[in-house]
Formats: C-alpha cells, structure tokens, sequence
DNA sequence: CGCTAACCGAGACGGTACGTCCCGTCTTTTG
DNA sequence: CAAAAGACGGGACGTACCGTCTCGGTTAGCG
C-alpha cells in the first residue's frame, strides 16, 4: 500500500537490492504477448508474470491491478502515430485516420483499449492514468495538423484559446470516436475509401462550421 | 448440446416443459441492476441469478455468456431513444446527441457498453449479437433524421442506393463515435455547449461536403 | 411422496394406465449396464434413464433413490449362485466360494456391492432391502450345506434352534466376508489354492468347534 | 501440475512457501467430524474446508480427490487397535475382534470404510492408498498373535516363509472379513457371544486345519 | 364408447457440489 | 533486503446431476 506505484524502475529507495530495470521492459513486452495471444479477458497476472521470467509479487510491486499495467503496456504503442505533411488539410486528416485505423487493428490494441476504458468507468485513478498515457499525449496530433492548417490558410486562427483548446478536443473525439466506433463497435473495416469520406466530411465542416471565421460562438 | 441460444424465452421445441417467460424478464432486469450497483467487471452469474430468483443453469439455458446476456439486457434501453422534430437538421442531430448522452451517462450502459465491445473483439457471435441487437436497429435514427432533412430541402436526395447507404453508415459511426469517445475516453460532459459545437461542425460538414451535390464519389 | 416406492410394476392402485412392464426390465438392465461401463460413482439416473429409453420420472415413481435401484438391478445376480452336491462338506464349501468370488469378479457386482452396504449405513430402509434382497436369500446356501453334511455325518444335528440359526448366520458371514474381504479390501484374488487352504480352515473349525458336539454353548 | 499428491505436508520442492502442517491436521480432523456428523455420501470438500478453516484449493493441492482424504483421515483410527496379551490364542482372537467391531461400530468408521473400497473397485492409486494406509499396516496384529501363540505352543511353526505369509493373510481376511460382514452387511451386532463363537471356530480350525502340523500344502 | 385417472416422454426448473482458475497476500529460501 | 517460488484464503467459474415440476399426449378399465 506503501510502495510506490510509479512505473519508473527505480523508486526513491536507496537501500536493499534495486529493481531490475530489465524486468520492467520484460513485463511490459510479455504483456503485449499475452493480449495478442489471450486477449484481454483471459491475459492473467501470474501468465504475464511467468512470460516476464519474473515473480507475481514483482509485477504487484510496480502495478496496482492488471488495467492499468495493460495501459501502460499499450500506451507506447501509441506514440508511434505521425502526422506527416501530405500538403493539405485533408490529406492530412486522412492520413491519420488511417494510420489511427491500422494501430487499432493490431490484436493488443483491439482487445485492450475498449477494456481499459469500460474499467475506467469505474475507477477514477485508471481514468486519470488512460488520459495522460493515452488522450492527451495524443491531442499533439491535432494540434499540429490545426497549425499547420493555418499556416496553409485553410483554417482561421481562433482569438478565443479556451475555443481553441474546446475546438482541439472535439476534433480529437470525432476523429478518434469515428474510427473507433467504425473498427470495433460496427465491426467494419476503416478502408480509403471510408477515410477520404471521412475526412471530406470533417474538413468541410471545419471550413464551414466551428472553426471557421465566426460560427462557434452562435450559428446562423 | 445445440441448444440455440436465442433470446427468445421458448426455444422451437415442441415437448418438454417450456421455458418460463417471468423468469426470462427476471433476468434482464436483474441484470440491469447488477450492473448498477457492481458495474461490469464485478457482475456474476451467480449474483444474477440470486437477484433473479432463478438457478445459474437457467441463465446459462438461456445465454452462452455473461457478454450475451449484458448485451441483451442493455439492448432494450437503446431503443427508447427518439428523434422528435425539432424544425432544422442541426437542432435535430443536437437533440439525439443529447439523448445518447444522458443514455450513456446512466450506470449500467456506461460500464456495459464497452465492456462488451472489448470482449466482441474476439467472440465472433457477440459481434454480431451487438450489432444486431443495438447497432443496426439504432441506424433507424439516422435514416430518419435523413429523410426529414431531405423533405424540409436541407439535404439532397442520394442517387446510388449504396452510396445512401455507406453514408448512413459514416454518419452513425461519426454522430456515436463521438459522443462515446467524449463520455467515455476523454471522459468529459457531453453538454449543450459541445452538442451545439459538433451538430455545427457535422451539419456543415454534411451540406457541404458528402451528401451535398457531388462530393461523394471524389473530391477535387 | 404417496407413491407406492415398490419395485413391483404394478402398484396398489386399480384404475388409470398400468405401469410398463417392459420399461421395468429395460431399466433394471440399463442399471447392470450401466454399472459395467461407469460403476457406481459415476452412474446417474439420468443416465440409467436415457439408456433405457425412458424419462427421469419414470425411475423415481419406481425408486426411491439410486441405492434401491442398483439393489434391484444386482440382486438377481446373487440368484445364480448355485451348491451342487461335490460329495463333502469341504468340496462343497470350496465350491460356493470360487462361485461366490467368480460373481464378485463381474464388474457390476464389484462396483455396487461395498458401495450401497456403504449407503445403507444412514439408510434403514436400504439396509432392510439388501438384506430382505441379497442376504437373507443366500443364507439357503449354507442351510443346503449344512443339511447335506448331516446327511452325510460330517456334522451333527443342533438341538437348540435358536443356536442353529446363530450358527447359520455365523457361518454365512465367515464365508461370505473372507471372500468379500480378500476380493475387495485386499484386493487380492480368489484362486484356488486360497479357496482350499480357506475351506480346510473352516471345514476343520465347523468340525472341532462351534457345530462340533457341544462346543457352542461353553468352550473348555 | 504433477504435484505429488501425498499425505505429507511437505513436497519435496525446497523453495517457495512451505505447506503449513496445522492445515494439515485440521483438515483431517475436519474430516472425520464431517463424517460422524453427516456420513461419507453427504460428506463435501467444501464442508470439510471450511470447517477446517482452510481453503478448498488447500485440499486439493493435497488430495487428488474425496476418497483420499477420507482414507487418510480414517487410517490413523485403526492405529490404535491393540493386541493385549490375554494368555490363550482364543482370548486374545475374542478380544481384537471385539476392539474391531469397536472400530467400526464408530460412526466415522463405519461409514467411511464400504465406501472407500466400493470406489477403490475403479481407482488403482486408491487401492494402493488402502492397501498400505490400512490393511498391511493391521497385519501386524496377526503377526504378533501369532507369535505368541507360537511361543505358548498353541500353534507350531510354519517352515515354509510363504505360506507363513499367505497364512497371515487368510486368517486376516477372515478375521476382517467376518467382522465387517456381520457388523455391516448382516447389521447385526459384534457382541461377547458371537465373538466368543466367532473365535472358537478359528481357532479350532487354526490348531487342526492350516497352520496345524502339515496340513497346509495338501489336504488328502 | 367416452371418461378419467394414472401413466408416459421430454425438458425446464431451483438447487448443490464439483474441480479449476485466478486473485492478491503471505511466508519461505536464495542471491 | 529484493526477488523467485509457491502455498495460502477466497471467490467465481461453467458443468453435471439432483429430484421436482410442467407440458402434451397415451393407454388402460369402468361406467
């Protein structure tokens, strides 16, 4: 109850044998086997521990429950999602939707993500966990598309930053909410031709609607 | 052995005592109540069935899994979502985005929703058990919606039948996509100021972009 | 709970469709069969039931319980065992207790045999059934021994009836429980050589003491 | 998964946490108590641990199933049947039948033995169980009556060291044997009168039959 | 010759126990 | 003093049978 449950290696500790540097990475890459090959619902601590080459008391040290040791197994999967200059807005959004598509498509991506947010539902820890790890280091993907957008001419800088930073966030959920909900809640498949539809949609909005020179505040 | 699964309270058998129909309500609704007070992760069979006043052989008779049984006892509450007329596309998609809201805002869909889609992830016959049981039958709102934007003249009538369609599709996975990604995965408010923002950003996106004359088949 | 639970196919009652006979037989060889390929622990009513082409009820409104049941359906076996005359008490002895081991060899009496004596230990009624049905219709084989040995000379007439009957029983569990004892506790056969060196212990007992002149009452 | 399922409380692993031995003695404690107050058919695992206040998985990991336990838990009673030197061959026959029907005159006993050797009927390792927890442990009580006897002169001694052994065995299966048909199967009490008979006729059979001077090989 | 009572099969019912799996904790020995 | 090993108390699983209870339907004997 004490001890640190940080994922850092090393805690503040300074006596006794240090924790293995190595074990944390092997933990980490166990579970990811496990969820690819069990799945969430039947990836067990003693199975990813016995993976690990490690004790279970080992990976209670470091994790509190099995949600957020998977959270933190599938987050750096996560950062490997770019936004490459394709020259447009909307080549841009496509783009990422696509990349965003394939990351969910990935057996640990698909059968952890949704699981880890029905467990947030009730805790309130792996909900701060999930959006600092996963939601908001993500929103980086937004912002630079929205800069570079207007560094294009294609968007309007907003005056407002609270608008901003509201506008920010509702783009990351239709984007991420739509590929999610399109992957694993309708079961069919994110192709090209659902992401240039996709993005179509999103990018007229935004040119017409909030975003676009005066229309957050009230419609027409 | 190949006792079919279905929902339905009586299976085609002829003989034999039939399955009791108070019993089967019983259930469901124990199981809404489960959901409440536990929340998914802490639901079992066992308490169901106590809470049903029914044995635990009677809920496995009836459902393969506690998957099975959550999705149809959640199933139900989708179906009480309306779309009134509300005068205008936008003022309609903001009602229905706020209905979904407050639905997904109660205890039992909140836990259950993405619990089960998790699991679905690898269960072949509840992926389609959900989306028989929830998504194809909630399509009902868009088409709906569709047809009166297309009456009053605020969208065009779709030429390809399958185009229709996949636009139905998108529209669907966009409108809930991001209502659960808000609610659940950023985990914020879904209130009037963020339904009015998005029904702005996708009725604008939706009059300019697919949907509106000639942008579906391949933008410029 | 009225229902007459004698194995009788027909109960008491006069009016209403008669009890089958043809199931009766059905299920009392469902019941051996049964035995043979499951033995005791593993064998199920419903089992007994679906082999003899009949329903659970059917069984209960003849049986009480399992016990009464597989009593029925092994009794008849103990009916076999003959006592051909062989010329002396000794043959004779050394007869009926390879015949005896022979029917503890078959797998259904094996199995069933330890197992309901082992039940009726809490049961009074299935006590009195499996004396009423197996033990006190063997004892003829020791009175047809005996009457024979007298014919003989090999053992005197006992005066006191009383005595005589204690002597019977006396006898009938010396020789029944060796053998039951050496087949199934010590799990050890009954071959010839222990039937001999058995029937010499006994025969020369019978002869020398109890049975013998006027050993019973009051041993030197 | 190939744990040794011995009754010893320590496996050979040298690591990890040792097998606590108060377990150990509750849990068969808890067993006998268990049997006395509901016999061997209504006797559960679940009862027996949670009276011992012990795990059920604790059971488990120890015995491969009920009828070991019950075994064990059985055996140490029969431990305690002494032979007491009561200066003739008959006296002290009469006075270990008697302690015999004691034993099994005890509820525990009584209910536990029949039902142990019916399931052993199907169970080699079960059969080995008994063979060296009970029977071959008790021989020892003819082995040293018969010494005695040898000693007084009451019977000769065998030259033969095989026939020496079958003969213990016999007489052991007939003195065992006898009590427990009578006491069991007949459900008849093992009183003064029928152990005094019981133990006329064996050793009138012992001194002139087997055992007596060259009668063992082959009788004329 | 139709009643009617008791039978029949089928199979669902509320229950109990099973033996297994995993949980998260706790004692050990080893490094 | 941490780590691996593994036993611990506990809880839920999904299954197997129990003995009972509807069902719809059959089969006598009696009136």
């Amino acid at each position: 109850m004490v001890t640190p449950m940080s994922p850092s290696p090393t805690p503040p500790s300074r006596t006794g044998r240090p924790r293995s540097v190595e074990a944390h990475a092997a933990i980490l890459d166990a579970t990811r086997a496990a969820l690819v090959e069990l799945g969430w619902s039947k990836l067990t601590m003693g199975d990813v521990a016995s993976r690990a080459g490690v004790a279970k008391t080992t990976l209670y040290r470091r994790w509190a429950n099995r949600s957020e040791l998977v959270v933190d197994a599938v987050a750096v999967l996560f950062d490997e999602l770019r936004l490459p200059d394709r020259g447009s807005l909307m080549a841009d959004v496509e783009g990422v939707v696509l990349q965003f598509a394939a990351l969910l498509d990935r057996p640990e991506t698909k059968t952890a993500l949704m699981a880890v947010v029905a467990e947030s539902t009730r805790d309130e820890a792996l909900r701060e966990r999930i959006r600092s790890a996963i939601v908001d280091r993500q929103k980086r993907l937004v912002l630079v598309g929205r800069e570079r957008a207007q560094a294009r001419g294609e968007l309007p800088y907003e005056d407002d930053p609270a608008q901003a930073a509201r506008n920010v966030d509702m783009i990351f959920d239709v984007i991420a909410g739509a590929v999610v909900h399109r992957a694993l809640v309708s079961a069919e498949p994110v192709d090209t031709r659902w992401a240039r539809n996709f993005s179509l949609l999103l990018v007229s909005g935004l040119t017409a609607g909030p975003g676009a020179p005066r229309a957050s505040s009230g419609p027409a």
